[in-house]
DNA sequence: GCGTTTGTTGTAGC
DNA sequence: GGCTACAACAAACG
């Protein structure tokens, strides 16, 4: 559920709150979240400040004192918090962090689904199977339109599923794939190469302009997404397709339909989609 | 009690 | 070999 505007709304949030800050020691209830060494995790945490976090695509990267970096996804409901020292965990929390401030960071997840591991600095991108293959970031700079083109061209898969896959474009799940190809007027099944040229052009700016202006509205809060300040966000009210199923198209008035592609929920305008 | 939800990965299959 | 499809993972909710 997070996708990249909530994840960088996260950081965000992280970085007001915990950038500086030194980490005592770490306590992991629920082991299987962290999937480096364990023991190695808590005695290189232990003692190393945050000196800043950055993200890359749907990751979260803790630049640590000690060249190393703790590589954290949040995968469905992965969720950090800051609380006075001695707060009672949650019921899913996997992960807490003492800090030396008398606070801690506290990782939660009720899906049990996020993933975080400690790895050298600089060799992220090896180590971390998922940053290896990431594609650009949805930024004007990065997201070049000869290269969308032309791994659009030699692709032979469905739209939908191409633009969910993370090693194409950086930062896309199943909201925002829904939203981009209702404006891009783009049926999720239609083959990546029977765009046209002027198609991929619409894509690549809807994809680039739909991840702003959900960041710039703080994410997405379907279910239980909320940034470090418990706040959640306020894009839901901007969305056009994702779960308005049965109700009119804003265009055209026509009912929205869902069907399944990939195995996911998708909605689209029957008449404003038209598949070729 | 079971289908639905979603992001990524490992693997089966072509 | 390279690409694509899909089951599996986990847990809450209706």
């Amino acid at each position: 559920m997070p996708e990249l505007p909530e994840v960088e709304t996260v950081r965000r949030g992280l970085t007001a709150l915990v950038q500086g800050a030194k980490i005592n020691s770490v306590a992991v209830p629920y082991p299987k979240a962290v999937v480096s060494d364990l023991t190695d995790f808590q005695t290189d945490l232990a003692g190393a400040t945050i000196d800043q976090i950055d993200r890359r695509g749907k990751f979260l990267l803790f630049r640590l004192s000690n060249q190393k970096t703790l590589v954290s996804h949040l995968r469905m409901e992965g969720q950090y918090s800051v609380e006075p020292v001695g707060a009672t965990p949650h019921k899913h929390t996997e992960v807490i962090f003492s800090l030396d401030d008398d606070r801690d960071l506290m990782y939660n997840d009720t899906r049990r689904f996020g993933r975080m591991q400690l790895v050298p600095t600089g060799k992220e991108y090896q180590e971390v199977s998922g940053l290896a293959k990431m594609g650009p970031e949805p930024t004007e700079a990065d997201l070049d339109i000869t290269y969308l083109t032309s791994i659009l061209a030699k692709s032979h898969r469905k739209i939908k599923p191409f633009l969910l896959d993370q090693s194409n474009v950086a930062g896309l799940g199943n909201i925002y794939t829904d939203e981009v190809l209702w404006q891009t007027k783009v049926h999720p099944e239609t083959l990546t190469d029977h765009l046209s040229a002027e198609e991929v052009a619409n894509l690549r700016q809807n994809i680039i302009q739909e991840i702003n202006r959900a960041t710039v509205h703080h994410g997405t809060t379907v279910h239980s997404f909320s940034n470090v300040f418990g706040e959640v966000g306020q894009f839901q009210n901007e969305l056009d397709v994702y779960g308005r199923a049965g109700e009119p198209c804003r265009r055209c008035g026509t009912t929205l339909v869902k069907i399944k592609v990939a195995q996911r929920g998708t909605t689209y305008c029957p008449k404003c989609q038209v598949q070729k």
